[in-house]
RNA sequence: GGAAGAGUUCCCGAGCGGCCAAAGGGGGCAGACUGUAAAUCUGUUGUCUCUGACUUCGGUGGUUCGAAUCCACCCUCUUCCA
């Protein structure tokens, strides 16, 4: 459940308490689609980096290795050996990632496996099947996350499937929580909002799903290529819709400074693949901007990648060391890079805390916003 | 000593009379990445007074309106025969 402890302007500090554990926020998940970070961190190495919550994939354990076998290795927590909390991504996003692969239909999604190309069918009740097996702290609901640009016309038929896939979920969850095989009988459930670039379907959807009193509420379908401004506008129409003593989810934001942005407009969760996946392209993130660690101007740099961070990569490793790693497409590359940028994104969230706790957020967000998206600079 | 083959832009390697500043890799340089089909993808990579000009395909000279491509000689390398 989650309380709201303190309130500056519309953003908000809060807890989230769960059966495996409570978490801080605004808080941000890190992404181990298939139950591993990409670049090679384990369990052992999240908790060094100061994750709090991960982020697993139901389309993708369920393709491999298969929500049976991990709910016979004794659900998702067991088999990846974490014992804080787990939300799992319902497919949904799949649904629009996979475009290629699937066909939409009232009663779900067929698919083509990306692996083997053997077709699946998802819907709500299979997506909180598989979700159960899993055992995950936190389900997502089943949504369609509808691209942009969409017509308002299919994105307002797509809402109200969402809304009736909601429901389904919603009474599914119940059904396989109160089952005695069950891995986690206190699985919640978040919902999530879509509505393209409409603000009147946004606030109508959030209004209709708002009424099921979830666990959890979530603003999903942003950040698939409209413009940043959008977003934040579609946030400010939004997010007063959400219930207020529930926690609010924006799904897969984002850069450093969107995540100043939504915490400024209410939002205590995200997560993004963006610090791992860019990591393993040489991007890095920094508190005095972005930098890619294999430019030129590092080559004999035996400064830290970010000289204000305390990570293990940049306790232990310098610029010069690390783009030769990458240059020489050593894997440890990827792995000292993602293992900084988490533990950027995990401290990033945690001053921003540490700025509400002290009254001075918007005082973070004025210093922070616009630096953290510039191209590095040493100062 | 003789025979055959080869020398191409940073590297490997195509081209074998004009459409060639020269394919394709690699390397270099730069960029993208937002609920991960991504250790992926994109751009660029002779010089300049840059919608054009100049220099370049081992060297020198020649044939031709025109040569990296044809000819002669020379240099270097590889393989084979003595």
């Amino acid at each position: 459940m989650y309380e709201l402890l303190l309130k500056e302007g519309k953003a908000r500090r809060g807890r989230f308490s769960t059966v495996h554990g409570s978490f801080e926020t605004p808080c941000f998940m890190n992404v181990a689609t298939a139950g591993a970070i990409k670049g090679g961190l384990s369990s052992l190495d999240l908790k060094e980096v100061g994750c709090q919550v991960e982020l697993c994939n139901t389309y993708h354990l369920h393709v491999r290795p298969g929500n049976r076998l991990i709910k016979e290795m004794g659900g998702l927590h067991k088999f990846i050996n974490w014992d804080r909390p787990i939300l799992t991504d319902s497919g949904g996003f799949q649904v629009f990632s996979l475009a290629k692969l699937r066909r939409i239909k009232e009663e779900g999604v067929y698919f083509n496996s990306h692996v083997d190309g053997r077709k699946i069918f998802m819907g709500p009740e299979e997506s909180m099947q598989i979700q159960s097996d899993l055992g995950s702290t936190i389900a997502m609901a089943f949504d369609e996350c509808v691209e942009n640009p969409a017509s308002y016309e299919y994105s307002k038929r797509s809402c109200q499937r969402t809304t009736r896939w909601l429901i389904r979920c919603k009474e599914e969850m119940d059904r396989l929580n109160s089952r005695p095989d069950t891995v986690n009988p206190h699985q919640l459930l978040f919902g999530i909002n879509q509505g393209c670039t409409y603000e009147d379907l946004r606030i109508r959807h959030m209004e209709e799903i708002a009424e099921l009193d979830l666990d959890g509420y979530a603003v999903g379908g942003l950040a698939v290529g409209e413009p940043t401004d959008v977003m934040y506008h579609i946030l400010d129409e939004v997010v007063p819709y959400m219930p207020e003593h529930k926690i609010h989810y924006l799904m897969g934001v984002g850069t450093p400074s969107n995540i100043i942005e939504g915490v400024a407009r209410g939002i205590d969760l995200f997560d993004c693949v963006m610090p791992s996946r860019n990591a393993r392209h040489a991007t890095i993130f920094t508190w005095d901007g972005i930098m890619h660690a294999t430019n030129k101007v590092y080559e004999n740099d035996p400064r830290p990648l970010d000289t204000k961070c305390d990570c293990p990569t940049c306790k232990n490793f310098s610029r010069s060391y690390i783009r030769h790693l990458f240059k020489a497409d050593e894997q440890l590359a990827g792995r000292l890079a993602v293992q900084h940028n988490l533990y950027f994104y995990n401290e990033l969230t945690r001053r921003i805390r540490q700025s509400l706790d002290e009254g001075k957020f918007e005082e973070f967000r004025r210093y922070y916003s616009s630096r953290l998206a510039q191209k590095h600079c040493d100062s």
